[in-house]
Order: C-alpha cells, then sequence, then structure tokens
DNA sequence: CGAAAGTACTTGACGTGTCAACTATTGACT
DNA sequence: AGTCAATAGTTGACACGTCAAGTACTTTCG
C-alpha cells in the first residue's frame, strides 16, 4: 500500500521462508505419522527423545527442554502418553523430587515403527529434494542459525 | 539403548536441524516483539500480511491460508486482534458472504513499529550470523523444502 | 426460474498448552 | 542440626486453537 514504507524491505523473507519451509515439512510428516501410525509428530517426537537416551529413561525436566513446553505442559502431555500406554513414570533413586519417564513396550514398538515412517518421510519430502551436497550445506547453515 | 534400531538413523536429524532453527529464532523473534512492542509474532504477521496488500484489504479465507490456521480458528484470532484496535472487518461489496479485514489507523502504526523490531532481529540473529552469500544459498535451499 | 450444491464465515463443545500458586524434596550456610 | 533458598513436578484457572454443525449468500444447471 505504501512503497516508502518499511514494511516493504526484502529482509523480512528470509525468516518466512524457514516459517514456510518448516511449516510445509511439519504438516506432511505430523499427517503421514498420524495416517500410518496414528501417532501425532510431538509424541513421537518424545518417544525417540527418550528412546534415544542410553538410560532408556528422561527426567520430566529434560522433556520440558526438548519439546520447549513449560514444566506443566509437560505434565499433561507425560499423563496422556501414560494414559495412551506409551509411557511410564518411574520413581528417581537418588532424588525423590524427579520422575523419570520410560518407554512401554508398546511405546518401543510404536517408535520402532512410526521411525520406519518418519525416515520415509525425510528422505522424500527433503533428501530426494535436494541435490548432491546440499543436504550437508543446508545442515550446516541451518545449525549456524540453532547456535 | 539398542544401537542396532533404526531410531539411530542420521536422516532424521536433517529434520531436527530444521525443528530446532525454527524454535530457537522464532521464540528470540518473538519475545522481542512482545517485549519491545507488545505484540505475540503471530498477530505481526497477520497485520504484515494485510499491509502489504495492495488493497490494504484482505479477506478472511486468505489469513486462514497465510496462518495455517482453520477458518475457524481466523474468526477467532480477528475478533480479539479487533478488540484490541489493531484490524477492522469491512464488508465486501461484491459478495456479502466475505468479510474483509482492513488494518486501523492505530493498526498501521503498530505495524510500522513492529517492522523495526523484526527486522533489526532478523538482521542480528540470522543474516549477521552467515557469511556473503548464505543468505542466499540458504533461502533457495528453504525454497526448494517448501515447494 | 428454482432447486441443489458450493462457498464464506461463525459458533458451541472440546482438546491442549500457559501461567502462577502450591507441595515435596534437596542443597547450602551458619 | 536447623533454617532458608532453590529445584522438580503438579494443579486450577484460563487462553487459544480445532472440529463439526449451522447460517447466509452465491453459483450452477435442468
Amino acid at each position: 500500500m505504501d512503497e516508502t514504507s518499511i514494511i516493504g524491505d526484502p529482509r523480512i523473507t528470509l525468516f518466512g521462508r524457514l516459517v514456510e519451509a518448516y511449516a510445509s515439512l511439519r504438516q506432511q510428516l505430523d499427517d503421514e505419522m498420524q495416517q500410518e501410525v496414528g501417532l501425532p509428530l510431538l509424541w513421537y517426537g518424545v518417544l525417540l527423545h527418550i528412546g534415544r537416551s542410553p538410560e532408556g529413561v528422561r527426567p520430566m525436566s529434560e522433556l520440558t527442554e526438548a519439546t520447549a513446553f513449560t514444566s506443566g505442559g509437560v505434565t499433561r502431555l507425560v499423563d496422556r502418553m501414560e494414559a495412551a500406554g506409551y509411557v511410564e513414570r518411574r520413581p528417581c533413586p537418588t532424588d525423590r523430587r524427579v520422575q523419570y519417564v520410560g518407554l512401554t513396550e508398546t511405546g518401543r514398538e510404536i517408535l520402532e515403527r512410526g521411525s520406519e515412517v518418519h525416515i520415509r518421510g525425510i528422505q522424500e519430502h527433503m533428501l530426494d529434494r535436494l541435490g548432491p551436497g546440499e543436504v550437508e550445506e543446508l545442515d550446516r547453515l541451518l545449525y549456524k542459525l540453532a547456535h
């Protein structure tokens, strides 16, 4: 509406691109996960985070970091995932304030199935669209932005 | 926990990087916008979208695209922004089903102030962290992923 | 023209996250 | 040891988005 206004500044679009790419990929990967495994991508991320930890267990506090939720949000998320039978709370032997969260047998199974779908999605929607060397380049650039 | 499991696949991390970069930047830009202008980044995005359209007005339906919300979500979002005095609904002369959304005077002012903050944030958290040519490269790669 | 299908938006019921206050436990300092 | 600040997690009240049904208007087509 006003060509001389600051709102036309082209710098704004770089962040816009990041938002677009993120939103579009997230949408597709989430849809596929829901469709084929019946699991929200968020839940898959939590299962993966726990499943990848060497002790097979993570304290609630660390899930707040991983999810970027508040502690209250994680309490409720774990409540639901526990009710669904994917995870379980376990007491921490050295600090009774801490709640560990570990995978149930069902949780492990669905994490395995989810991972197949997730990897296929990433292959299809990300890796296959980039040329040789571009994957490493993108990874490097995104790393610089996040740290 | 199990080195032979599919969950260790390194391909998973590329999407993880995108999530990290997006979450980290979004957080910082949103904090700054809230702090300095008292505006959620989401609202800023809507004001910008409307402010950049040549007619100075956008139909609700287009805001659903821009925000990736459902139509009901946009109705409520615009309700709140209208109550805050930043936008106003205007009837569409050619189709009485359509609601146009336009900026109020206050909305224009805050969009202007928000843009200064937003551009400064992008400069600081994105452009300044990348080397020469890397901005164009990142933009190109993100574009490929989103389309 | 008039009925039926389509489109734009709104609304009620509900799911899921935040915020701030609270409980329980631990660590630090005298 | 004994108090007091810090930390981990939960909870009630609330904010904000989705989903599906509803209203109003428009377009299509026999």
